[in-house]
DNA sequence: GCTAATTAAACAAACGTTTAATTAAATTTA
DNA sequence: TAAATTTAATTAAACGTTTGTTTAATTAGC
């Protein structure tokens, strides 16, 4: 934190908000609190976001952009299968790298307030659903899948992913390893994404005999 | 309202607590909202329940019982798949009777603090675990079931039922109905308890013929 | 007449935000 | 280049509100 361009410097209190705010919630963390773990003085949140609100909207805007990302990753392949185990990895690296964020998005989801900020994470959580949606839907009239509820399916996978890595504690003792870092890292993730894959193909795969 | 019991009294303020609190969390909640909505003097948190925090921590405590529910229901039946189905009902029955409760339960446990509320917590939901792997790895002794992750397999049952009963107005988007009283009643009820169940026969289950 | 329930008012502490003053950096002028 | 000027960044202090909690007085029930 020294001798940093300004873009640096905010995005230095983006992070260090955005830890915060995952970690105990919008209104449990103060402007203090957040200025004291940046190491800046109190005053600058206004002077950069404007207020504690507009910096949590900043905080958010910042990281919910993208869903053109899965469209990109997953046009590369052929097959349905293919293409849903392309979105799956993709949703997989996006929770683990970003499991933080997501814990604010889902929050947000879970708060039964219809603001702005609200509507928008739905769209874009909607916009997702739709692709996966697809995806399936296109299987299923490929004969390549068998008929399935696709809603809830698609709802499954996100609902898999989003409990893994929303509470570490939780994934620790479960999984019985030692820390978040280890919960976390390559080996679990593997594990997850072998999980989740053979979990589609059992669900969605026709038996080839 | 009027004339009932003073335990009745303490229930309602409790009922409309749990409410508050699960819709916007417990930081977000002030006692005076609490208070105007239960229609009590603000004065008699204190008198009832000692602070805002203990008010909290009775909210849980009042609904954070049993297991043994689910131990009992289990029992009843004798192939694995039956106890199976029998705990995955019971779930979901509970996670929509008590879907605000829920929101509780798991906003405290994306919190990353060590608190002796999240470590109570994270007890029950681990016992529950429990119950769900014994159920599982019996079936895999017994050559019923498929020899699948089991750690992942019931963190992915408790993930989707999760992921329905938690964000309302995504449930309704993404299933298309109306409102949430009809996307938790009977019909789509039915509707996830099918599609839990094929997809556990579908993952599980070891194909006769 | 006594205990329990309920009230309005007040409490200090913490909240988000603003102010006015100061320092640092960038730009212009000489 | 050096000084002068302007703009931007940073600060400590104060602002009015709102917070959770307590008090002391009053009402209701037995």
């Amino acid at each position: 934190m020294e001798e940093t361009k300004i873009s640096d410097k905010r995005d230095y209190i983006l992070d260090v908000a955005e830890r915060l705010f995952a970690e105990q919630g919008f209104e449990a963390i103060s402007v203090r609190e957040i200025s004291k773990a940046a190491d800046i003085n109190i005053a600058m949140v206004s002077y950069y976001f404007g207020s504690k609100e507009k910096l949590y909207e900043d905080v958010i805007n910042r990281k919910l952009i993208s869903s053109d990302t899965i469209a990109k990753s997953v046009g590369q392949h052929t097959s349905s299968m293919d293409k849903l185990f392309a979105m799956v990895d993709l949703y997989i690296e996006k929770f683990f790298e970003r499991r933080l964020f997501q814990n604010i998005i889902f929050r947000e989801m879970a708060m039964n307030q219809r603001t702005a900020m609200a509507e928008k994470i739905a769209a874009q959580v909607h916009k997702n659903f739709l692709l996966a949606y697809d995806i399936i839907q296109t299987g299923i009239d490929n004969k390549e899948f068998k008929k399935v509820d696709i809603e809830l399916t698609v709802m499954s996978i996100i609902g898999i992913v989003r409990m893994y890595t929303t509470s570490g504690t939780m994934a620790c003792k479960i999984l019985k390893v030692e820390d978040e870092s280890e919960a976390f890292g390559k080996k679990q993730k593997d594990r997850l994404r072998k999980h989740l894959r053979q979990l589609l193909i059992n669900h969605l795969g026709i038996e080839s005999k």
